[in-house]
RNA sequence: GGAGACGUCGCAUAGUCUGGUCUAGUGCGCCACCCUGCUAAGGUGGUAACGGGGCAACCCGUUCGCGGGUUCAAAUCCCGCCGUCUCCGCCA
């Protein structure tokens, strides 16, 4: 939900961020018309719903004639008070509904679509394996070979897009969500199992189901939503509460499993576990003031990158454009690691600036030295998930289909240095 | 799944049977001030959120788990839902 405040007193800013997304900025003026309708019309029931409540206080000491004189009145006030009170919650109902449809305003990030990111800086260089005089094998032969992952047997039992992680698979999952924890505890980060099941109000609070609803699992039966990250139990964990933000930001780092329906990506990264309907992943989460927002965004993106660091991938980050950010979003980094035999980027994690979109609908509030309230920032941002495992297999992997760990894993599996394929 | 009890302002509770004097009382906590020769004791006042109006002091409205209903009027009566606890059943 964007500020109210802000579209009354600067619609431009608002329409100004709807055409960089390039979303209606008709509907700024839609909700401008809907938030005067919503006032007058307030103002209306307001003032008869307090006649009334006056004439109600007549009426309780009232005798006689004179009772039934004022209870015709109140009769006829009642109706009034009860058509006035219905148009108000129509006029505000309106009013939800278009500023639920109006994304977050973008702050900073470049123009243009999902092509026309900003290429921030890159770390580290892709092996040549030309020059080291082999052909590099894809992150799935690597994974059979290693008897570490089985799509096939995932399909079997679930469909496409899932898979197993068998073995040494498994291992390596739980050693790399293992280290990004423990990163994140030594940062002062409060770790978090957390429910994958969530309330439509959550679920909506966190901006999940606008333009993207179809990319979220509904359990129709029980009407809850299958999170697609631990961000929306993170956000919703202080949903309606007036948080203590004066020792510094709330950090949570969430481990999940996360579900996606992957509805519009028919035929896109079918090989192998890249893109999967399940898949587990441990995010950071932070409350901080608004005005700390910015710069908590630059240290998420750190602690991503250190986490990269430890498992030695080259990588680039980009600055998201305004048209390629979630409705939440005012801005997005996102980290993305060579794929060698793709030749590409691989997104593998994504930190964004919900600034106080996400609080305003969930209710989470701050007090200020002014004893008033306020909604808080909130932001978030990967630090691993299963597909970081796709750029370890293969930017690791060496000629004879074995694959190095990286020294930062090592510890996590019993000090194992190299990945050996199976016979 | 069955039966019962409960859900009121930060916490604890009164109020619900018998609808209007509830502008939701009280205690604790917290804040300010006063008193006191010390970190005790005492006194006075204040102490929810959300929305609307106003330059402001302030005024008004909404909210007693949530949503409907009855009524001139609902914390209070009726219906549905959610949550917590206790017992029973079933299953890990």
């Amino acid at each position: 939900m964007i500020d109210l405040r802000l579209l009354r007193d600067n619609p431009d800013v608002v329409r100004a961020s709807q055409l960089a997304r390039g979303d209606d900025p008709a509907l700024v003026d839609a909700a401008l018309d809907a938030d005067a309708r919503r006032r007058s019309s307030l103002t209306e029931f307001e003032s008869l719903r307090a006649e009334q409540k006056a004439l109600g206080k007549q009426v309780a000491k009232a005798q006689g004639d004179e009772k039934a004189e004022l209870l015709t009145r109140t009769k006829h006030l009642a109706e009034q008070v009860k058509a006035r009170q219905a148009e108000a919650s129509d006029a505000e109902k309106q009013l939800d509904e278009l500023l639920y449809g109006i994304a977050n305003v973008v702050e900073g990030a470049p123009p243009g679509g999902e092509d026309d990111y900003v290429v921030v800086k890159e770390v580290g260089t892709p092996r040549d394996f030309a020059a080291e005089g082999f052909a590099p094998r894809d992150h799935l032969e690597l994974g059979e070979g290693l008897a570490a992952i089985d799509t096939a047997r995932g399909a079997k039992v679930s469909g496409s897009r899932f898979y197993f992680l068998t073995g040494i698979g498994a291992r390596l999952e739980l050693a790399l969500l293992n280290a990004a924890v423990d990163q994140a505890v030594s940062a002062g980060f409060t770790p978090m199992i957390t429910p994958t099941l969530v309330k439509p109000d959550t679920m909506r609070g966190t901006g999940f189901l606008g333009s993207h609803a179809d990319e979220v699992y509904h359990l129709e039966k029980d009407d809850l939503y299958l999170v697609g990250t631990s961000e929306v139990a993170l956000a919703g964990y202080h949903a309606d509460e007036i948080i203590d933000l004066s020792a510094g930001p709330k950090r949570y780092a969430g481990w999940s499993a996360c579900y996606r329906r992957e509805a519009g990506a028919a035929g896109r990264d079918t090989r192998g576990i890249i893109r999967v309907h399940q898949f587990h992943k441990v995010e950071m989460f932070s409350y901080c003031d608004p005005e700390d927002a910015a710069a908590e965004h630059q240290r998420l993106l750190a602690w991503e990158e250190a986490m990269l660091a430890k498992v030695e991938l080259p990588y680039r980050v980009i600055d998201t454009a305004a048209g390629d950010l979630g409705t939440s979003a005012a801005r997005k980094f996102d980290c993305e690691a060579w794929l060698p035999t793709q030749e590409r980027f691989l997104e593998l994690t994504s930190t964004s600036n919900c600034t106080t979109f996400q609080a305003r609908r969930l209710g989470v509030r701050e007090r200020t030295v002014d004893g008033t309230t306020r909604p808080v920032a909130t932001l978030n941002g990967t630090l691993g998930t299963t597909r970081w495992i796709v750029a370890i297999l293969e930017n690791h992997q060496q000629a004879d289909g074995s694959v190095r760990v990286p020294e930062g894993l090592r510890p996590y599996l019993g000090g194992l240095e190299v990945l050996e394929p199976v016979a």
